[in-house]
DNA sequence: TGACATTAATTGTCATACAATATTATCATT
DNA sequence: AATGATAATATTGTATGACAATTAATGTCA
């Protein structure tokens, strides 16, 4: 166990919500009360209290006088929340069945985002496009910097197509990512020489949707971000199971 | 204004969360302290301390000692919390604005959803999407249930996708919209005889995907939904001024 | 049996005190 | 005067104790 860190609540509240999340407590079940958590952490009520508020707010549990803290059913879990889905991808298999849904909505999303960007972008957030992707340029060298440039070139084009609801549900998966990565923390890739001539073929690939974007064209850009992302799925070698993920009900 | 309901620290969090989100503390400013807070709210430090923990769950702020409760920068927001969404789409504006870019969300997504559906759906989950479509054959005459019963239809569909993210999405916004509905209460939308022959077509298009749905025929069930979401989308006579929703940065 | 009052367990709120933390001001040193 | 250490101070973080409010469970009476 690594040393703790943050206030008491904030540990206690991540305690809890994993506990929660990791199925400990089942939806329907009453934790212990305040008192009982107090005296099984260690710490007072009042810090207790606010972990349990944390988890309140998003929506695990909702706690009454004389009933104590319930699990609330999962349908009423923020299940976007960054903390959640990082407390839903603790082990290595969720974590992956994870990865594996997040490209599935990707190549469901950003194609069609490509192609509002291509209609709706202001000549400033094409030239940010454009920036990000010169940036991507310089890094092809550097693995871990390579990826966080080409996250940002994707970001900049979701936020170009001006769906503020699009750009939030990417916005959070990142969180998420990066806070279930802080669990897994040993970095994922190792650079060979087949990722990084991955690397060379990926710039292509973006620099066609930013041709594309360049030149107003919703269509061909559309068809590039296919292109680019399919290629992008196989290339990373998505060595998954493609296990099933039972439905959660 | 309304009778004020809950507790006093799920006053206070709506109150200062309702401030932030609508602007009147922007990101990089300090709130007041919880001192203060305390006295201009008239509650306890307690019930203030709660609240802001609530707010800083949501990542809408971040406390920390010697400079106090900060607004935290936007792309920090947990923007799919369904009540920072509801606290999004206060006015009637933002409304409208959230409706439109959520329509244009569904025609992006439920399409591929309804594909994989075609290919992932157990029995069960066929006969469950089946059963939500006898639902709205029975309440055809009846707006309301017939709108909730439609939505129900997605959610089978989406569920049946077995992809988590893609049914989180549709759970997050749908329960903002709740929420923002409790504000904006008056029901929306009256009933006539246009609105009704509208959902006679709807019965028709929902059967569509349902059948091809059942035969697996994923192609078919894409188109079919593609079909629905526009002949809705128009339908409803989506009377938005389409207005430009200016990107938040 | 069923309506109604009582009890008891638990959360909700308040007040107070002090510890921990981080900013700001002060002061000594060069 | 610039710099770095040090102290003062404001604010959150935690603990404790008390009581009010809520509600499930229980018991009582008609």
């Amino acid at each position: 166990m690594g040393v703790r860190v943050g206030t008491l609540s904030h540990q206690a509240a991540q305690e809890l919500g994993r506990r929660i999340v990791g199925g400990k407590y089942l939806p329907g079940d009453a934790l212990p009360s305040e008192a009982d958590l107090s005296a099984e952490l260690e710490v007072s009520r009042t810090v207790v209290r606010e972990a349990l508020k944390v988890l309140a707010a998003k929506g695990l549990i909702h706690s009454r006088p004389r009933v104590g803290p319930m699990v609330q059913p999962r349908h009423a879990w923020e299940r976007l929340d960054s903390d959640v889905l990082a407390w839903s991808t603790q082990d290595d298999k969720q974590l992956r069945v994870f990865l594996s849904q997040l490209t599935e909505v990707r190549r469901i999303v950003e194609p069609d985002a490509a192609r509002l960007a291509a209609m709706r972008a202001t000549p400033d957030e094409l030239e940010q496009i454009a920036a990000t992707f010169a940036a991507m340029e310089e890094t092809v060298t550097d693995p871990n910097a390579f990826m966080t440039r080409d996250l940002a070139f994707h970001e900049a084009i979701i936020r170009a197509s001006h769906n503020d609801l699009l750009l939030g549900l990417l916005l959070t998966v990142r969180k998420g990512l990066v806070a279930s990565r802080q669990v897994t923390t040993g970095t994922l890739r190792q650079d060979t020489p087949e990722t990084a001539h991955a690397r060379e073929i990926a710039l292509q690939l973006h620099r066609a949707v930013l041709d594309a974007l360049r030149e107003r064209d919703g269509q061909r850009a559309h068809e590039a971000m296919v292109h680019l992302l399919s290629t992008v799925h196989e290339a990373i070698g998505f060595m998954l199971d493609h296990e099933r993920s039972d439905a959660t009900r």
